[in-house]
DNA sequence: TCATTAATGTGTTATTATGACGCAATGTAC
DNA sequence: GTACATTGCGTCATAATAACACATTAATGA
């Protein structure tokens, strides 16, 4: 893995890298797929390196599918992040040598490294997170409980939230977060969710569904305590119709 | 200039660049700071390289600080454009022999580049377009009327203007794209430059003095045709306050 | 069985924001 | 002076939003 890229790395952009935030929703809380490998005490965002022959978004497209084995997700550049320090001192000479790496070669890790951030959203249910090798843990964590990350990857995680926090004025989410099938509560927890802030039911029900990309389906959620909610659909070429036109127009 | 840097390319971050797209306004056009080099019959975008001791930011500042002599302005990563192909065969065999680049050396420009986007707003008329050498030209072109640039740029520059567009809509836009005082008239046209669309007047004068930024000067504009318009300048304080927490709140 | 409870579904109202105008005031040009 | 273009201020109908009341539903347990 990270042995073949440095062995093979004139193949690969030098001092860039991408690290992607990837997005799910369960228990009505957001998780964030977190790697840590065996020897790190710190978790890190999925990364990855640019082979020279591949577009950036490509590339961004192939770590987030090594993660998850999903692809057709929703995935987008939010910034790139290029501090002088930012990737300082984080491969030392022990990890190199841990790592079985020479250290000619190691210099090519060494060098300040420039990262574009990308974010997904993805389905939770669909997603089996996949460690790339056996030294590696990948695991949901809710976005509420990260613990320290490496490098500046919290600042990274921070920016897509921001983010996603602003495009959800900006254009409807929920496609590739949530199942096929989902209620209106289920809808409204994930934006609540994401914005940190309680909403008014009764108000939300009528901003979204006058949006016109929900149809209602003639089912009710199952196995539930209480009233069951009616079942949802998102009608995907409204959605994407919305998506690409926007929201708000604003001005 | 580039030879220096060619020569020297140990101290920058290969394979990695900035453009800057700066946006200044002036006889109610959008005009768009752009750079020719003799030799070329394209256009492009002031971008530049860099340094392995400069955070991305700073590097920014430098390209726009060394073509416009501004600094302190509005200054904004976009986005970063990584196409494979983006740059090929830019820098050909002729091209650097025209240079007097040694082909070993020419290699680092030949690489393919990654670029980050940047975009500025700054005040037209203190402005003095700045060539960085006597075989440079240095000129605002209307917005409307940019000439067919090199490589993406033209992609670039649309995806600023697409992001400037967007943003108009989260924060106030005009502190650094028009002179201290100023019309209401002007900064509508400045809106309707930027949108590309009318808007009616009364309602802009309601909607933009809600706001709270304006400050309405006890002054009224000289030498002009028909009625004199208003002075106004911007309250610099609640202006970056709203700057900070955003014009619309949506959910 | 049936009231309790905690959800969901639907509707109402007051307030605010927006879009589309009317009209008077101002200052230049003739 | 009058014509004219532009600015400044206001009105009105409509739409969007926030806050809230009440009925409905289904599991629970006395």
């Amino acid at each position: 893995m990270l042995k073949d890229i440095i062995d093979n790395n004139e193949n690969y952009q030098p001092g860039l890298s991408i690290d992607c935030v990837i997005f799910g929703f369960h228990d009505n809380q957001l998780k964030v797929l977190l790697i840590k490998v065996e020897r790190a005490n710190k978790w890190s965002l999925p990364g990855g390196f640019i082979p020279v022959d591949q577009d950036i978004d490509t590339a961004a497209i192939t770590v987030l599918n090594s993660r998850t084995g999903v692809d057709g997700v929703f995935l987008r550049q939010f910034a790139t992040f290029g501090k002088v320090d930012r990737n300082k001192q984080h491969f030392d000479k022990k990890t190199l040598e841990y790592l079985k790496i020479e250290e000619a070669k190691g210099k090519w890790l060494m060098r300040r490294f420039v990262t574009i951030g990308y974010y997904a959203l993805v389905d939770f249910s669909k997603i089996l997170p996949n460690p790339a090798n056996r030294h590696e843990i990948v695991e949901w964590i809710d976005h509420k409980e990260v613990p320290e990350l490496i490098l500046d990857h919290r600042e990274i995680l921070d920016k897509a939230l921001d983010t996603l926090r602003i495009e959800l004025n900006l254009m409807p989410i929920g496609y590739n977060l949530l199942p096929e099938k989902f209620t209106i509560p289920e809808l409204q927890k994930l934006y609540e969710t994401i914005l940190d802030k309680k909403l008014d039911r009764r108000n939300f029900l009528r901003k979204i569904t006058n949006i016109g990309i929900l149809t209602k389906l003639d089912e009710k959620k199952s196995n539930v305590a209480h009233k069951a909610p009616n079942l949802y659909s998102f009608d995907k070429e409204k959605y994407d119709e919305v998506l690409k036109n926007g929201l708000n127009q604003g001005w």
